[in-house]
DNA sequence: CAACGCTATTTGAACGCTCCAATCGGCAAG
DNA sequence: CTTGCCGATTGGAGCGTTCAAATAGCGTTG
C-alpha cells in the first residue's frame, strides 16, 4: 500500500526475489518461475506474482543469475587501437548496432581493449573474459589473413561471430561480411549506365581478402559489359598522397571513370585530378568505398559504395546468440549486399574531347588483370 | 605435478578458489585474502598460495565477487544512434580510451544503447542497469543544454562523469571538457602568425554551448590581437550545403581567413570558395575543428583543430572510478586544451590584390558581434 | 608463569538466484 | 474409498566469493 500510488516506483535497488514472495505469499521459487518459466504458473498465480513484482519494482540481480546459470548474458567486443582506421572507417554504427540488438535479445555489450594483432599474447584479454565467466561469446571484427583468434577460440569451445569471412584457410566458425564484390560490380553499372566505358579501379596491393574481392567485382562486371580491362587497373596503399600518385597512369590511359576500393583512395583520385587541373564528377567520374563521413562533405560530394554496418552488427549478434543457444548447429554464413550511394562525384562522361582510344599504358603501376589467376 | 610443466595452464575455467586453497594447504578465505589483501599474510604463506594460484591458473568469479560486494567494476557507457554524427566525429578515439583506462585499473566498460535524448524515459536503461547491479557508474557523452542525466544520477546517488561541461544551471559533477576557445583561439594566433589580419568565423547559431565557446575564443583573440571582429561573423547549421551557404557574405567582405567551429563548416567553406573558382588554402585560408578523418583526405588537407579525445576518455574514467572510491569527494572538473593540426588549408595571405579595407556587409547573415553580450 | 596483546589464519554465514527433487492438491480410473 | 497420476508449488542445496567474528599461535610483560 505505501507504494501503491501508480506511479513507478522509485526506487527498485534492493528488492530481491524472496521479498517479492513474500509480498505474493508465493515461494522464492515461484517468483523465478513466473519471470523464466511463467507456463509453468496458473493464471491467477501468475498475475498476483507479476502485480508484486511491478509493485516493488524488482529487477533480478544480474551477478546472482550469472553464478547460478553460469551465463552473464555479456557479449564481449575487443576494440582495437585506432591509429589504424584504415578498416575501421564507421565503427560506430557498427558498435550501436551490436548494442541495440544485444539488448533487445536480454544481452548486453562488455567492450575491452583488444591487443593490436602482433601482441605477443593476442589471446590473454579473451581467455580471462572467459576464465572470469565475463561474456558468453565474442563478437570479432577486422579480421585479417591468418587471424589466430578464430582458430583459437574454435579449439576451446567458445562461441564467437565474425565479422569478415576467413579469407584463407578452411571456414571457421560463423560469420558475416558484406560482398564486396557485389559493391564494386555495382559502381560499373552504374558508371556503364552513365555512359562510361573506359573504367579503371584504383585499389590496394594484390593480397588483401577484401581488396581483391573489390577488384574482382570491377573486373568482373567489366568483362560482363565488354569493356576493356586491361591497363585499367592501379594499387597503393591506403593513403591520399601515394593513391594521388598511384593513379596518374590511369588517368593518363583517358579513363572517364575510376571506382576506387575505398573512400581514402577515391579522394587521392580526387587530388590527382586537381594537380592536373581537372575536376572530379566533371572531368571523370569517382566511386569511392565505405561511405565514410567524409564521402558526404567533400566536394564535389562522393558517390560511394555503402556497407550496410547496421545489418552486418544485427547479425553478427544474431549469429552468436544462435550459437550460444545450441553450439553443436551447423556454421552460418552470411554475406550481405552493400548499395550504392550516388552523389555528385559521378556524372555523364564529357562529349567533348574523349580520347577515342586509350594509348597502352606500360606503366609499372598499372597491372595487367589478364595475368592474374583465375 | 600433473600440469606442472612451467608453461602456462591451458584452461583455468572451472578452478575455484577452494581448490586452490587444498592444494596450498590453507582455507578458502586465505587465498583470497592473497588476492585482495596480501599485506595480511605471512610471506611464505603468500608464496605458497600464489605458487598455487598460477599453478592453477585460478581466475576469480567475476559474478561471485559482484554478488559478494555489489560492486561490478564496469562501467557504463550509453551509446547514442549516429545518425546525428555531427557531435560524434571520433568516438572510436574516446571509447578505446574509455576501454584502455578502465582495464588499466581492473574495470570494464558496458555498452548499452542510451536512448535519443527525446526518448519518453531517457533514464529508464541507466536505471535498469543501477537495480541489477550491472555497473558501478556511468560515464556520459554528449551532453546538451537541460540534459536530464546529470540531475538524475546525481539525485540517485551515482557516480558519474561527464564528457562536456553542463552548460547552463548549476555545475553537477565531475566532468572533462575541451577548451573550445583556447583552439579557436590557437587557430587565429596561427593565422596571424603567416600573416592574416582579415580573419572570419563561421559558426553554429547561438544558443549551443560548445559553439558560442569556439566563437567566444575567436573573438576574444581577434581583439588581443586588435583585429575587427564586426561583420566578420556567420552562422549555419552543421551541414555542407547551408554552411557554403552561409559562408558568403564572409568571403564577399574580403576575409583572406576562416576559423569554422566545425570541420564539416571549413568543408561548405571548400565548397563556396570553389564555386567563387577560388581554391581553399590558396586563395584563402580555412580552419577547421575536431580533425576529424575527413580532414587528412580531403585536397587541400584541412588544418584542423585536434581535440585529445584520448585524455578526455582516459580522465573520464579517472574521475569517475575517484567517485566511486570516494563518493563524497568534492567534485573535478578538467579542461583540456585541445592542439592546432597545421595542414595545406593555411598559408600566407596572397600579397596580390588585397582590398585594403572591407566593405561594411549589412547581410542579415553576418551578424554584428559587439550586439552580444560580454 | 599466567595473563595479555598482537598477528596470522580459520570458521561460519550470507550475497540472490536457479536447479533438483520432493510435496501438495485435485481429479479420473479402478 | 483407494490408487495413480498430473500439474502447480515448495524446500533445500549450492553456485564462488568475501565479510565478520572467532580461534590458534606466539612472543611480551608484570
Amino acid at each position: 500500500m505505501g507504494t501503491a500510488h501508480g506511479r513507478p516506483p522509485e526506487k527498485g535497488g534492493g528488492v530481491t526475489l524472496a521479498m517479492v514472495a513474500r509480498r505474493a505469499g508465493v515461494s522464492p521459487q515461484t517468483v523465478s518461475n513466473a519471470i523464466n518459466a511463467p507456463e509453468l504458473l496458473r493464471p491467477d498465480t501468475l498475475a498476483r506474482v507479476r502485480q508484486a513484482i511491478d509493485a516493488m519494482g524488482y529487477r533480478p540481480h544480474r551477478a546472482a543469475q550469472t553464478l547460478r546459470t553460469k551465463s552473464s548474458r555479456l557479449i564481449g567486443y575487443g576494440i582495437q587501437p585506432v591509429d589504424v582506421d584504415r578498416s575501421t572507417p564507421v565503427m560506430d554504427r557498427f558498435l550501436h548496432a551490436l548494442s541495440q540488438t544485444a539488448e533487445e535479445a536480454g544481452h548486453r555489450v562488455l567492450l575491452f581493449a583488444s591487443p593490436p594483432p602482433n601482441a605477443p599474447e593476442p589471446m590473454d584479454a579473451y581467455r580471462e573474459l572467459l576464465d572470469t565467466y565475463s561474456v558468453d561469446g565474442f563478437v570479432l571484427s577486422d579480421t585479417h589473413r591468418g587471424d589466430p583468434r578464430q582458430a583459437w577460440l574454435e579449439r576451446h569451445g567458445v562461441p564467437f561471430a565474425a565479422f569478415g569471412r576467413p579469407w584463407s584457410g578452411r571456414q571457421i566458425g560463423d560469420w558475416v561480411d558484406v560482398d564486396g564484390a557485389r559493391g564494386t560490380a555495382a559502381a560499373v553499372d552504374h558508371l556503364v549506365e552513365l555512359g562510361h566505358s573506359r573504367i579503371g579501379f584504383l585499389g590496394w596491393p594484390r593480397g588483401s581478402g577484401a581488396g581483391d574481392d573489390r577488384a574482382g567485382g570491377w573486373r568482373d562486371a567489366m568483362r560482363r559489359h565488354g569493356l576493356t580491362v586491361r591497363g585499367r587497373r592501379a594499387a597503393s596503399e591506403d593513403e591520399v598522397t601515394p593513391a594521388a600518385a598511384a593513379v596518374g597512369p590511369l588517368l593518363d590511359s583517358g579513363v572517364t571513370a575510376v571506382v576506387a576500393a575505398s573512400d581514402t583512395l577515391a579522394m587521392g583520385c580526387y587530388r590527382a585530378l586537381r594537380e592536373r587541373g581537372q575536376s572530379p564528377g566533371d572531368d571523370v567520374s569517382v566511386v569511392g568505398f565505405d561511405d565514410s563521413p567524409a564521402a558526404a562533405l567533400v566536394s564535389p560530394s562522393l558517390t560511394s559504395v555503402d556497407q550496410p554496418m547496421t545489418a552486418v552488427g544485427r547479425e553478427c549478434v544474431r549469429l552468436l546468440l544462435a550459437r550460444i543457444a545450441d553450439p553443436s548447429r551447423a556454421a552460418e554464413n552470411l554475406l550481405l549486399t552493400p548499395s550504392l550511394v550516388p552523389r555528385d562525384s559521378t556524372a555523364p562522361p564529357h562529349a567533348t574531347a574523349p580520347r577515342t582510344a586509350a594509348p597502352r599504358v606500360p606503366d609499372s603501376r598499372a597491372t595487367d588483370e589478364s595475368h592474374s589467376p583465375r
